[in-house]
Formats: structure tokens, C-alpha cells, sequence
RNA sequence: GCCCGGGUAGCUCAGGGGUAGAGCAGGGGAUUGAAAAUCCCCGUGUCGGUGGUUCGAUUCCGCCCCCGGGCA
């Protein structure tokens, strides 16, 4: 498919064809791909998380991809400033780019950017963990509540990633999160940069059976090993590589703890419910001017 | 052929004379520095079939069918 645009987005859910589709477009518009996917930024993981093999990345320049350590907790953030990095460092400027992955967070980090929240000091977001780990839910929203009763009411007390950040993002700024989000970021892209959207959006049924498959090529292009070279690391178990499906079952299997076709079936149904929480993400999300194409 | 168990939601199973309920799977939704994360909501299905007892049967009884296991 040949493209007239600057910039070229392609997301999907898992599965959904979008790495093939990406090659694709880059050797037809000599174009260079760019990962939108938080996962296969990971070097631990390549097998997994689908993330391109060598013999696809020899196909077509590509960036961000599998050059974070799994031991380093990435972020939109991070992502957002890596692109703008990747961008100058390899002169891409009037190149055109194809952003393709599977993550809605970071293409509406693109699109409409993040409220300016300054980072917040490591000793902080280490305190509020550790506090998350020894606390209830609701011991901790309670907190909120007296500190920054204004966003506590946001959120629920069961949803304790979010309350965390809210605590830590008001001891480290003194300013309520609430407030950095009425802050709108800018987009990623100027006015003068034309942009093509595109969502892959196959059938449920066909997506499930194409998740299904690739897990079990995901076995037989080793999985497993990598799995437990990953898990050789011993890293902490909260990290965001250690959150990978299939990861979990399978390290499961691997401590004896369930059968290999308990394993399988369980990271086959993670990937199905994941690929149902990206379809609502782009649903609903994702704004106007997507063209749809339903494999 | 006989004797025991079973046949209830897509799967595994609970229940019990007033037409049923859990887990998993599945569906919908939220989503601003962990996002493959985190969180919220959603359970009608000939209770195997067929006769009978009963005001009423998925539940009790008879017969039949199917699946286990045992005895021949």
C-alpha cells in the first residue's frame, strides 16, 4: 500500500496483522518503522511479545524496538521522549514514518500528548509502592483522600495503581494530579504534518483463532526459553517485563505449579481478554478520522 | 447382561417439590509517566428423553438413551 501522508499510524490488537502490514508499507513508501507498543521495547522479550524478527527488521529500517533492559520500568513518558530522540538522532526529520503497535495509551500520547507532570523523585515513587504493597486499598485511598480529596473521588479504592500514582504525583509536585491533567498536552505532530490513521479490526472469532495460533508458533519458535532466561534474572516481579503475557503461566509451568497445556491455554485466554481490552481502548478512545480495515 | 456413579450455562461442577447458581471461559465499559498494567459491570439454561405421582416436577417414581467404573 503506498501512502501520501507524512506519518502513517497502524494499530490493532495482538494479532491482527499489524507487523506484517508495517513491513509492507515500509518497503513500498521507503518509509521507517517506528515501535508504538510497550511491550516489545523490552530486550528480555522478542518471541512473546510478536515483537519483529531479525529476518523482519532486516526488511525494513526499524526503531524503538527491544532497546530497553526488562530490569528498567518503561513509560508513555519515556516513549514519548524516546521517539522525539530517535527522530533527531537518526535524522528521520522528512523521512516518512510508520508508527505501528498495540498500545492506545501511546498513540493518544502521540496525538494529543501528556499533561506536563514533572518527574517525580524516585524516593517518593519507591515510598508509595512499598506503602501499596503493605496496605489495603482502602487504607491507601483514605490517604488520598486527606491529602488530595479532589482526585480521590476519581478513582476507587480498589484501583490501586491509579491511587498510587495520585499520591505520588501530589507529595512530589504539591499539586493535585487532577489539576496537571486539565493541562492538556500539545500533539506529538505540527498542523503542517499530515497524518494517516489506520485501524486493523479483525472479527472476534477470526482474532481468537489467529491468537491461538500464534501462541502455539510462539511455543515452537521457543518461548519457553526465553521465558526462563528472563526468569534466570530473578527481577523483581512487579516490572512490566515480568507483566508480559505469558510470562506468568508459563513460568508456572516451569516451577511445576501446572501442566504445559494448562500453561498454553491459560496465556491463550490472557492474549483473548487483552486483545478485548485494546478493542475497547480504539473503540472508544481513539477519535475520528480511523479508517478501518476488518481482515 | 447385571451392579454402582453421573448426565444442570461454552467448560468444570453445586443445588434441590414452587421453572436454578458458582468458578473459569465469554461480552461490555473505564483508561494521562507500570497501560500486555490497573479497575468496574454483565449469568434463561429444552436441569439427557419420555411417561407417571402431584395444584405444581429440573428435584420423587418407572422405562429408555448416553458417559464413566466395577462384576460377569
Amino acid at each position: 500500500m503506498v501512502f501520501d501522508e507524512d506519518v502513517l499510524l497502524i494499530a490493532g490488537p495482538t494479532a491482527s496483522g499489524k507487523t506484517g502490514l508495517s513491513i509492507r508499507a515500509a518497503q513500498e513508501n521507503d518509509a521507517v518503522i517506528l515501535n508504538t507498543d510497550s511491550m516489545q521495547v523490552y530486550s528480555d522479550l522478542q518471541v512473546i511479545t510478536a515483537r519483529p524478527s531479525a529476518e523482519e527488521v532486516s526488511q525494513a529500517p526499524h526503531f524503538m524496538f527491544g532497546h530497553v533492559d526488562g530490569a528498567k520500568a518503561y513509560s508513555v513518558a519515556q516513549w514519548l521522549e524516546g521517539i522525539r530522540k530517535c527522530i533527531d538522532e537518526n535524522d528521520l526529520r522528512g523521512r516518512k514514518l510508520i508508527f505501528v503497535g498495540g498500545t492506545g495509551l501511546y498513540f493518544n500520547a502521540l496525538l494529543a500528548g501528556l499533561s506536563p507532570v514533572p518527574p517525580i523523585d524516585e524516593t517518593i515513587r519507591k515510598k508509595w509502592r512499598k506503602a501499596a504493597l503493605e496496605s489495603s486499598g482502602s487504607e491507601l485511598h483514605g490517604e488520598l483522600k486527606r491529602l488530595d480529596p479532589e482526585m480521590a473521588v476519581q478513582l476507587r479504592d480498589s484501583d490501586r495503581q491509579r491511587v498510587v500514582r495520585a499520591l505520588e504525583v501530589f507529595e512530589g509536585t504539591g499539586k493535585s494530579l487532577l489539576e496537571w491533567q486539565r493541562e492538556k498536552g500539545e500533539p506529538f505532530f505540527g498542523k503542517d504534518v499530515s497524518i494517516r490513521k489506520m485501524l486493523i479490526m479483525p472479527d472476534r472469532a477470526l482474532l481468537h483463532e489467529r491468537i491461538n495460533l500464534r501462541f502455539d508458533l510462539m511455543m515452537e519458535q521457543g518461548a519457553l526459553e526465553e521465558v526462563k532466561t528472563l526468569l534466570a534474572r530473578s527481577l523483581d516481579p512487579k516490572l512490566p517485563v515480568m507483566k508480559a503475557i505469558g510470562v506468568l503461566h508459563l513460568a508456572e509451568y516451569l516451577n511445576d505449579q501446572c501442566s504445559m497445556e494448562e500453561a498454553i491455554e491459560k496465556a491463550k485466554a490472557a492474549s483473548r481478554q487483552y486483545a478485548k481490552r485494546q478493542s475497547t481502548w480504539f473503540r472508544n478512545s481513539f477519535g475520528e478520522g480511523w479508517e478501518i480495515i476488518s481482515p
